[in-house]
DNA sequence: GTCTATATGGAGATAGAC
DNA sequence: GTCTATCTCCATATAGAC
């Protein structure tokens, strides 16, 4: 009874090698050999569990942005204030880069390649986020004069970029600021409310 | 006579041709026959001109890396006011991305692997850019009352992460907004003078 | 389910003719 | 300098015993 997800099943532990493996080195420079060791089996097991190497990719990548990408489409909809919506996506986001480091350089990377496209239309899945209600939203407030006049997309891309590239660049930043793993993510933790502060402070009149 | 650098002798159309394959899919996802293809040559006479795949990729990289970096090193380190400063950095560092769009996938995905660090040190050999005469700087701004206060790390982050990260989200955005890439590149366009804005908007006081 | 052994294919690299 | 043909290695994938 109950062997329903087994922490340590064979097939949870090659998902988890996976993960890692794939996230560092990305689809064309993670070897199938490096999972196995890293699982504690051989390689013929892998493709008993997966049928190929793609499949297994595609396999841990969609788990994890089918998890995530809807959480941040529904950020987007809520009726709340414009500032109170900033920090909540601000938060969540960080949080969320917080548990999946690896996620931005791996997402960057497939929607770089010719497939890119594709690859992007089957994320969304028809579904794209609606920055069009967070855009409509911040153009009204600009309208009331509640904040300074800006661009909804400019303003979009600067929470995006700040919440998402230090996450990116983390080998650089550690070495220029001569700052540890530990010290790095204190970093981030005071991020998330440095970033809605720094907003807020540029746009409010 | 006059033979120097030959638009289209056969080394400048590997340069070329490497440049542009290694920037779309990376070390390892570049095939030397789609270089040898794109260069309207083959695979052998890739090894005739360099070495080696790894030394071909080298030779491409440092030489953008090698040009660049320095001017970053200078902008910190000029004795000007800490707005003209940003100013300065902002349409620099855009502009040189305007004209390198794939160089930040490249770099983060080289500082990402294991050999990341040894690849960084090799980048600034030893001289790495000065942070810390703009970290300096931000706090004496801070000190004497100039700007609100903010720590370093943190501003210098925001304004690297909004110069470098729509390169780097291009497609996404492009799809999200619905533009096209000549409306994208107006954006950035426009994007110089808007993060220098915002910015400031932030941290003055 | 898990292993060992092997097949298959593809990529970088080389030899040698021209 | 440039080519064709070939080598070698290594990664994915499969066969088949246990």
């Amino acid at each position: 009874m109950v062997d329903e997800k087994e922490k340590d099943s064979t097939e949870q532990k090659i998902i988890a090698a996976a993960k890692q493996v794939f996230h560092e080195k990305g689809l064309d420079g993670a070897r199938m050999q490096d999972i196995a060791d890293k699982a504690g089996i051989n390689k013929a097991l892998l493709h008993y569990y997966f049928r190929s190497k793609d499949k297994l990719f595609e396999m841990i990548f969609r788990e994890a942005v089918a998890r995530l990408i809807p959480k941040v489409g529904i950020l987007f909809l809520e009726d709340v204030p414009l500032f109170e919506k900033i920090e909540k996506f601000v938060d969540f986001y960080i949080a969320m880069l917080i548990e999946n480091p690896y996620l931005p350089l791996f997402v960057m990377n497939e929607i770089q390649k010719e497939s890119g496209r594709e690859f992007l239309e089957g994320i969304f899945n028809g579904k794209k986020p609606a920055v069009h209600v967070l855009a409509k939203q911040i153009e009204e407030e600009v309208a009331k004069g509640n904040i300074k006049p800006i661009k909804p997309m400019q303003l979009t891309m600067n929470m995006v970029s700040m919440c998402i590239f230090p996450f990116m660049g983390r080998p650089m930043i550690k070495l220029l600021w001569d700052i540890n793993e530990e010290q790095f993510m204190q970093a981030m933790e005071e991020r998330k409310k440095h970033v809605v502060q720094f907003i807020i402070d540029s746009i409010r009149k």
